[in-house]
DNA sequence: TCTTATTGATTACATGTGTAGTCTAGAGTG
DNA sequence: CACTCTAGACTACACATGTAATCAATAAGA
């Protein structure tokens, strides 16, 4: 419900969400480690990016614009989650997680991470 | 990757998933308590989702099409919460759920569900 | 049998998304 | 100063998606 990105638009996030401000030419070098994107590709999903204020561009001395996220990580995450826990989980947190372990075993550190995160939520919640 | 449902589709299929099969009178019926949506339009949402296989269709004695889901809510699940934690998160769980504790979305009985469902992956684990 | 209601197939159409191309103004170069 | 290169604004265009309408075949009633 916060800001609606897109897949396209999630990959320009992620390099911003690595190392801000960059520019258009940076960011597009980013990504193509990954994608093939021309640069003006690049430049439109930073335009529609900016348009629902999930970036801000700043112009810096060198006359060119450099962008830095609006929308956090975390915050983006969390409610892509929550969307996802809703739509297809029923609001349920735990079939998510079951689902995940049955598909992607978890290595013995991750389940103590788990087990060590909820512990934290515990002693919060208290 | 499985198979790529969108949000509409996915309303038609939560209902399939509680309950087949069902004819696309019924389907509309369901769907009337939350969605306000015209029988042609539940009607295109079906061929589209038989176009990708997500539901199969068999004729009854009535000459009316059955709708059944061929991809169970389980897979679904699965595969999007997969893709949500790689897009994301990085492939990572823990940031997740900690997003999601951050959120304040779990009760205590939600957390010992959790802390439940931890120890079983950890059994199967060993 | 003629009329009407219903199902399913086909078509429609605005907006969103992926993936650019074009055009213009300013920055640097010979 | 004329030419060129680049960044950014605007435009393009096909395919996806939400949301139906139209049309044809069939079933059911008068």
């Amino acid at each position: 419900m916060s800001v609606d990105i897109t897949d396209a638009e999630l990959a320009v996030m992620k390099v911003l969400w690595e190392q801000s401000p960059l520019n258009a030419r940076q960011i597009t070098e980013q990504l193509s480690r990954e994608k093939s994107w021309h640069r003006k590709t690049v430049n439109t999903l930073l335009s529609r990016l900016e348009g629902k204020s999930a970036i801000a561009a700043r112009k810096h001395d060198d006359g060119v614009r450099y962008f830095t996220p609006r929308v956090d990580q975390d915050s983006y995450g969390q409610a892509a989650a929550t969307e996802l826990v809703d739509s297809v989980f029923n609001g349920e947190l735990a079939p998510l997680i079951a689902c995940f372990a049955r598909n992607r075993r978890l290595s013995r550190a991750q389940i103590d991470q788990l087990r060590q995160l909820i512990e934290e939520i515990d002693d919060e919640d208290a």
